[in-house]
This record gives C-alpha cells, structure tokens and sequence, in this order.
DNA sequence: TACCATAACGCAAGCGCTTACGGACAGCGC
DNA sequence: GCGCTGTCCGTAAGCGCTTGCGTTATGGTA
C-alpha cells in the first residue's frame, strides 16, 4: 500500500550500506560488482518492490525499451496481425511496443513519429503503405535520418522508399497473380477498387493487376479510386454495380475493402460468386471465414511483425537490410468462372 | 540532418537569450511570461525543431502524456476492437497508448502492469476479464493501489473485482439472452464452450446460461472448459461433435471461439444452421461477415475504448465511477431452429 | 619487500527538464 | 518621497538514475 512512496535506487543502497552505483550496476550486471554482493542487491530490491524509473534510467543515458509502431489504421486487420505479431514477439523480449495510429495521413503520421522519438524510443516500426509522392514524405525521412544519427533503429514494412532496413511484401506480384487467376477463369469485365493514388501499395497491386491486363482487347477493365476502407469500398461497390452492371468481377486493393464489397453485394442480393467474383489482398485471419470465403493473396503479416521484431533486436549492419516477403495465391469460394451470357 | 545533435531547451534559450525557464514556461503555456516573449520563444522553438525529451520532462515532475493498455490477447478482435477506440481516442487527445500483451497470465500481466507503473503512464487501463480467485490479482491490486496513491489513474473494462473506475459489460445479461434464444428456437441438447473457470467473464457468462437452462429437466446441456481462444474453441468442437453428436446448438463463450467452431464444423462436413446452431458474445466485426453470419450479443466494443479514454481524461472523483454497457441481441443467420427428428 | 595490475566499490557529475524562490523594475496610492 | 503590489524573468535546486574516475583492498610478481 505505502500511499505516495516509491522506493528509489537510493532507498535499496541504504537498505544494504552501499552506493547507489553498486546497486545500479549490479542490477543492471554490469561488471565491477562481486557476486554476492550482486545477488544480495537483487534480493533486496526485489523484496523491497523495486522497479526503476523508466525516466531517470533513460535519461541517463540507458538505454529504452519500448519501440514505437505507427500503422495507418489500427482497426484494420492487417495491420492488426502485424501488431499481433510483433507486440508479442517484444513481450518476449521485455520490450513494449507504443502504437500510433496515423489514419494515412502524412501530418499526423509525421507528429506521431516525432512524439516516438521524443520518446527516445529504441525503434521505430513503419508499417503499410508509403507515399508515391517523395516530397510527403520529405519531413518524416528529415526526422528519421537524425532519429537513425544518435542510434535509434528504423525498420519498415512494406516502404520501400525510405532508405531503413524494410520488410517488402512483393504487391506487384500479388497484384498480377490475382488478375491472371481471374483471366483464367474467364472474367472479361472486371472491377478494380483501388485506394488513394498516393500510396505505394496501391500503385504497386494496380502495376501488377495492369501488367497483366493491359493491352489485351477482349478485357473490359474499370479502375475505381475509393478510399483504402471496408466502408469507402462498400459505397464504391455501389457505384460498380450501377454503372457497370455487366462486371464479373471486382477486385478490391485489400482484404478489408474485399470484405465491404461483399457486404454490398450482400445487401444488393447479388450472388457471390454465381455472379459476381470477388477477391482481395492480405489474407486476412477472416478471409477464410467470410460467407463466402475469400480468394485472396496471402502475406504472413503476423509473421512479418515478429520478423520486425527481429531486425529492430540485431543492431543494423552498415547497410540497409530490405528482405522480400513473397505472396501467395489463396483460391477460396468467392472467386468462380464467370456466369454464362 | 544535423547528425548526432538533438536540440536541447537550453539551446533555445541561448539562440533568444533567455533562460531555459523562461523558454519552458513559454512553451508549457504557464504563467509568468509575456506574451510576445512567449511567442517568440514558440517560434524559434518550432524553427530550431525543438522537441522536448520526454523523460526529461517527466522526471522533472511534468506529466506523461502515455497511458498503457493491457490487453489478454492483442490477437482477438475483442481486444483489437477496444484498442482500436482507445487509440483513436487518444491521438485525438495527444495521447500515446503503450500495448501490453498479458497472454492471460496473470504472472505476465503483473510484469505487464509493472513495467507500466515504472514508465509513470498517466493511466492504465486493463481490458478483459478478470479473475474470479481474489487471490491472483492481489499483487496487481497492491501495485494498482501504489499507483493510483501517486496519482496515477486506473480505468478497467470488465474488472468487476478492482475497485476503480471501470465500464462494466453486462455478462450474467447476455449469457440469458443467448440462452433464452436457443431455447426459443427450440434447441434442448446444447453445449457450451467455457473457457478457463478462472475468469469472472467466464463465469458470468455461464451464470446467465445456467440461470435461464437450470433446473429445466428438458434440456441436456454440456460444458466443456477449453481455451478462450479460436484454437481451443475449435479442438473442443471436435470433442462436442465426438461425445454428444446429437448437440443441436453449440454456444461458445466468445466470438472467437465461435468462429473456431464454425470451421471445426465445416471441416467436418456438418452444415450450420441447418444441422447444428452456433452462437458467440461480443459480435466483433467479422462476426457479420462469417460464412454462416453470427448470432451474437453486441458490447459496443469501439465505442468502449473510446469512453474508457474519456474516463482517462477526467479526473477521477471521489469514489470510482462505474458504468454498466448493455447488451444486444443480435440474431443472424448461424442459428436456427434444430432439425426435426 | 616493493611494486603494480586488478577487482570492488564510492564519489560526484551529469542527463534535460520543471519550478520554488528571489531580484529587478514599473506602476500605484499615500 | 516611500512603500507596496504585481509582473516578468533568472538562478539554482532538484527529479532518479548511470557512469567516468578515484580510492582502497587484494593478490601476484620480481
């Protein structure tokens, strides 16, 4: 209980008749302490309920551990398996993790990497998207350059513009491997929900789904900018099926827009896939589970978040370490030929 | 780029010529500063990029600006959900949320809990159920105590044991509906997922059940402890489906676990709703998406984080305010009534 | 025995900020 | 003119920890 008193550093060198130094180093076991000496000092804080103070210690120059992770959306799923995986891989390695949520909005994102690094965060993890436009992200590589300078870590996933060590899930290819496995199963007119230009990612799916599809006379291609969001899908998938009423096939930018396309559908009373085809991005924990079960690519986000976690704990080597994440294709059920004419 | 040297209050001060005191105060919006001296201060302080290190700061006696979460399982859409509304919640308010993962340990959640103390967090908020052996929170409650006598503040959703502040979903409430509603459709031999007995969750969930079903001689009702989580859910599945085939509605404890069921069930070949009923709690976002949609009960998950932030921000008064959160039915297509024999 | 490395520990100077306290100065009433 | 109040600002004392350096004891070596 001991209302209003913590027990300091200074309180366990009084405790045992030595100095607060001795006590600092062999808690923190470093050399220049014996060893009985050392396990008695452990014993007695610990008896004493002697936790340090996160501000002193870093102040002084320890070092953190907690490391910052911004995402663009904390409720989507991705990236929500991605914070899975690494705030339980930092939970094993008495880290704590600091979630910002930036909403795809550089300013914000920039704010919060500046409070992370006010922070003294020992990394910063960047996941999703980044900005096509270099110039936006010009202010948030200004400060991760000096944040990297005085030893912080910067790791991405999936920014391949910054220069930082990165996880890059290979999104051309994903986007080529799901607009052949629809051209396969015969689709002609197909829909693509695609998210603000401005990220990478989409403009990387787009790449891979055009590099496909372009060129070729017999397909009928509408690409429709919406926001990267269940619910901005939800309503673009509205505009699809009015306009464009003979589509066979949508393709959302991601699990989660794939998922508001259904649900429009759904509501519409279009059949999935007797009708109308959908896949996604991501295979999302759910995708498997939706009604129906979604074709979609699979990039091991939980996966990808651990190994975060793994390059933010070996110390960065002279340069850059940018690993390729591969994809695979999922086919479930909302995915079929076409209807016949 | 500036390698190496981050900009200090000192040398805002020395670049206008005043003294660090006055460059605090001016940018802290104290009193004891005119006001053009105060704005030149915030400009040049903005000019130079100056960020204030927050342990500096806080050692200082300032206040954080960081309040910790802790969650069981950072995985589960429960938690995701209400991560997602405190998150939100607190950017909006310059907040930043530190994440715990307690892995419903409650070893771990103390070293959680501690490691969150010792980062003087403005408050903590705990998330998820608690435990029914007083017993195993009372070191967490002592350290709780500590940190609520230095000021710190302590918000808990569904933690009828701790004395503080705390949003209290109704589960006694919701196990009733859900019981009530198999009844209703007719089902008489149903199974129910528990999870561990530990949790108060738990067992105000099965207090609800087990108020409306006992004492019936008409209904033969099973439950089966297992893992609170998909996994275990869909293991225990297979054990229902084995020992008592002639279940007509299997209830699970929480929408994960239902959504374990409903693919143990798949797998299996047996045909939800027609041949079996499911049903969950806490109708998490997919839970309207699943292949068969979940009957369910509804918590306002989002809507709880954020109100969990609002509590957060207010001070706490005198005595701890709690707010009961109602629940919802939410009838969907996994249940039905069971076949005719 | 004298000398020096080595180990074990204490001293004290910070880390960058906040804030009590006190000084300087202006304005006011008497 | 004096004293008083109030405003604005600087001085300096910490906040609780880490760590470089100095001191002392210890043992090994020539």
């Amino acid at each position: 209980m001991e209302l209003g008193h913590v027990t300091r550093l200074d309180d366990v060198a009084r405790a045992l008749g030595v100095s607060t130094a001795t006590v600092s180093r062999a808690l923190s076991g470093k050399a220049g302490v014996s060893s009985e000496v050392a396990e008695r000092v452990r014993r007695t804080a610990a008896e004493m309920g002697y936790v340090a103070n996160v501000h002193a210690r870093t102040l002084a120059g320890g070092t953190t551990t907690v490391i910052g992770l911004v995402v663009h959306e904390i409720g989507d799923p991705y990236f929500t398996e991605i914070a899975g995986g690494l705030v339980e891989a930092a939970e094993q390695n008495d880290l704590l993790v600091q979630v910002c949520h930036a909403g795809r909005d550089p300013g914000r994102e920039l704010k919060q990497v500046r409070s992370l690094v006010a922070h003294r965060v020992r990394a910063v993890v960047l996941a999703g998207s980044g900005h096509t436009d270099p110039e936006v992200d010009a202010d948030l590589r200004a400060l991760l350059d000096g944040f990297t300078a005085r030893g912080g870590h910067v790791v991405a996933i999936g920014r391949r513009h910054l220069e930082s060590d990165a996880l890059l899930p290979d999104n051309t290819g994903a986007g080529a491997t799901l607009a052949r496995h629809l051209l396969e199963l015969g689709h002609r007119r197909i829909a693509v929900l695609g998210g603000p230009p401005g990220l990478t990612t989409v403009q990387d799916r787009l790449a891979g789904i055009h590099s496909v599809l372009d060129g070729r006379e017999d397909v009928e291609l509408h690409v429709l900018e919406t926001d990267f969001t269940r619910d901005g899908a939800a309503t673009a998938a509205v505009e699809v099926v009015e306009r464009w009423p003979r589509t066979t096939a949508v393709l959302a930018l991601n699990d989660a827009m794939a998922i508001g396309v259904l649900d429009t559908l759904r509501r519409r009373g279009v059949r999935v896939p007797e009708q109308v085809s959908v896949a996604g991005f991501d295979d999302v924990a759910v995708a498997a589970q939706l009604s129906p079960s979604l074709t979609t690519t699979r990039f091991p986000l939980t996966e990808m978040g651990r190994e975060a976690l793994q390059l933010v704990l070996t110390p960065p080597s002279g340069e850059a370490r940018r690993r390729r994440v591969d994809h695979q294709l999922i086919t479930r059920e909302s995915t079929a030929p076409p209807p016949q004419e």
